[in-house]
DNA sequence: ACCTGAACACCGTTCAAGT
DNA sequence: ACCTGAACACCGTTCAAGT
């Protein structure tokens, strides 16, 4: 591996080690020997940490338009939500702690945020107000940035507790009378089918609204 | 201030450092200062660092339930969730990184699951299934919490690009060609009217599933 | 232009020892 | 039972100096 650290380079290494070890094992110290420099080296490249994650969550959120950019064009508001929600999803999952890491950086990249514009165009022109589009792009973030955070955490090995999330131990966690809380953790599934059936409800919202 | 420290106390001076210092001020020691004990004498009430973060934001939690223990009772579920969302949101703003804060942590009462029992046992004898009122309540917790972080990262003064949220810069930010996206900034508006349009939208789509 | 060595001011946590 | 002193193995960041 020749050196020559780029920023790329750089931003590529932080997500392999955000991948095996989690957000407090990504350090900046973590982060050099993986590149075989000393950490001093990524100030020259990089401002700070911050930026650093800046940059991880602008290339991950380029990587959901790149998803998004191959959905079949022209097939409608729903459609168009519903593959933005699945990809984002999906690349925030690609990553261990991913939703946490990346909800709460900045994208340095107007290129994404231009993105909005044909979708704004078509939607507007199928009825939506302006409002009602941009909120029904802001809502689907911030439904599936929640429930990758709950799905990612739910994940998590935890030390203690180890089986609060084993149903019987929960449902003896719980205690007595509460018949429907434990009957509706029976039930309860988890992924794909889960997602989608949550991604419904937020889409079936925006249609009461925004197309009547 | 009488020495004596309990868990108690450890929990309501995290919460205030929390405040005054945000996430990455909230440290051990500053803690234990703040208390004024040293470092080690906090691992005698508490297994480590996570174990105060799960306390906390259990007591946020407690605080949540109880905002909506004076909720008008019997008043159907789309108050029921809609009192639920804003009590939510108002805690986790009332702290510093409220949302990123306690949002991957764990619940260490089960006092406070064991409170879903009395609307799961209402919204399905209104007609939801048990599936479609659980989705229901997480759906609106991963909404809430999503919107919240999104809130609290803007309003943080960041160093870098000060002024990203001035809608002059902004535009010219995002360059030329993309009229629909600078527009949509320029009515976007923040704060309470927002939540609420977008909670109204997350609502409908629970009553055009739940309840037909 | 790009990187290192050495240093600064911190972290969370453990553990023997004190009271 | 509750807390301290001292220590361990770390952090992010700066900055003069090297090439």
């Amino acid at each position: 591996m020749a050196k020559g650290i780029t920023r790329e380079r750089i931003v590529a290494a932080a997500l392999e080690q955000l991948d095996e070890t989690g957000m407090e094992g990504l350090t900046v110290r973590s982060l050099a020997a993986r590149l075989d420099v000393r950490p001093p080296a990524l100030y020259w490249h990089l401002r700070n940490k911050q930026e650093l994650l800046d940059e991880m969550s602008t290339t991950v959120m380029r990587r959901v338009a790149d998803a998004v950019a191959l959905l079949p064009p022209g097939a409608g508001w729903r459609d168009d939500l519903a593959g933005y929600a699945r990809a984002l999803r999906a690349e925030l999952l690609r990553h261990r702690d991913g939703a946490r890491t990346f909800s709460g950086t900045r994208l340095t990249d107007p290129g994404l945020v231009r993105l909005k514009e044909p979708w704004l165009e078509r939607w507007t022109a199928a009825g939506m107000t302006l409002t009602e589009a941009d909120d029904a792009i802001d809502l689907v973030v911030a439904f599936v940035v929640g429930f990758v955070i709950e799905e990612q955490e739910r994940s998590l090995p935890r030390e203690s507790d180890p089986d609060r999330y084993s149903t019987a131990r929960r449902d003896e966690w719980l205690g007595e009378g509460v018949p429907l809380v434990k009957q509706a953790g029976h039930l309860r599934d988890d992924g794909d089918p889960r997602f989608e059936r949550h991604l419904a409800v937020v889409l079936d919202g925006v249609a009461a609204r925004g197309l009547r």
